[in-house]
DNA sequence: GAGTTGATTGAACGATCAATCAACTCGATA
DNA sequence: TATCGAGTTGATTGATCGTTCAATCAACTC
């Protein structure tokens, strides 16, 4: 029963650490939604920050999987693409009443001082996200300007995604994160247009 | 010598909860860096949530004297203002080696649940943020195409320089600071482009 | 100068924290 | 059948948490 036992201590640390942060999440916590006893969580886990990491491994490891594969399930053009992942941030802050957050974003900043494990792990996953976003830039890259920096922009999507995200949850006001998305999306257009009219005088 | 304790209270708190977050700071970490005793803070603070509310209410009523006065003195241009206030966030960044956060955005991401008093205020704080850039871009509303919608753009202003200041300080590399920025800028310039367009036509 | 007030002191409280440990279970292997 | 060890149990540890409270003190009121 060993792989069941240390699965579903990461399941639940993942639920509390989103719904709680890192901090406010005790062991006791973990344990008692688990129904796992403190001595199996600390057989396959040396401590808590070691919880965390498995619980980031897990993220990082099931980006595809849990994120991409859903978000993009029917959906071809590459911006459609970047706009139906965040739409997919759009859905669970439409499920959880504005209260969701992204579960890598705030842990990046609750965390102060974050071993330097913890702190890549944080980074992966920021990267991994971007990264895929990059690609859909790549496959539109005859839409943009000749000149544009597609990872600079891929990391601009997701600080939008991630600050539109604060800012609806603060507000507990889901039109915080569509105005901001709104704008992004205009500024993609602007971008189009301004392609278009370069390929135009060539 | 009363208020005078109250403000070291609230200053070594605003110091703490920047450094290590709210959850992380304890009561005695208040008292033993402010060289004061409980018996004194829980005379002039009911618990330490209401050190956070002082701590909050202390930003929200100093925006105009301690951020965007002294980023702002000697640059006219409305524009300017708006990319010198986030040239602020980048000092800081510098200054302190990529370990800056927003402190409104770290407490906004960190506490999960707030106290109604508590979420206000920071609500309350994003407004005035983005109220001020909203100031700048209205001066310089000619310089935008006519159906811009400042107020929501002043807001995307705020995601993007809590967006970029999370991905700075979680990859602890002032380069994705400027260049989240960087595009920030030069979607205001395809702004302006357009502007001076629609104008040349009218 | 007796009484009142606000400010301060620091020991103490119960709760909770992360972590430990010896004892136990039980299927796999020899 | 005997042995082994990965997995499990849950009581227990000492530290730390936020908070309380009886006491003392200085300054001011009338």
């Amino acid at each position: 029963m060993s792989p069941d036992t240390r699965n579903r201590i990461l399941m639940t640390a993942m639920e509390l650490f989103w719904e709680k942060g890192y901090g406010s999440t005790s062991i006791s916590d973990i344990l008692s939604r688990s129904q796992v006893h403190s001595g199996s969580l600390y057989h396959f886990f040396p401590g808590k920050q070691d919880v965390l990491i498995g619980v980031l491994e897990y993220y990082r490891d099931g980006i595809d999987e849990w994120l991409l594969k859903p978000n993009w399930d029917g959906i071809d053009d590459p911006i459609g693409r970047v706009f139906a992942l965040l739409g997919g941030y759009r859905t669970q802050l439409v499920m959880t009443d504005c209260t969701y957050g992204c579960p890598i974003g705030n842990l990046a900043l609750e965390i102060h001082e974050p071993d330097p494990k913890v702190r890549e792990l944080l980074s992966a996953n920021f990267t991994n996200w971007s990264a895929a976003v990059e690609r859909c830039l790549d496959a539109a890259a005859d839409r943009f300007p000749a000149n544009t920096d597609r990872k600079a922009l891929s990391q601009y999507v997701l600080t939008v995604m991630e600050g539109a995200l604060m800012q609806a949850r603060t507000y507990r006001d889901l039109s915080y994160f569509d105005r901001n998305i709104e704008i992004l999306r205009q500024h993609f257009q602007l971008l189009e247009q301004a392609a278009r009219q370069s390929h135009a005088v060539n």
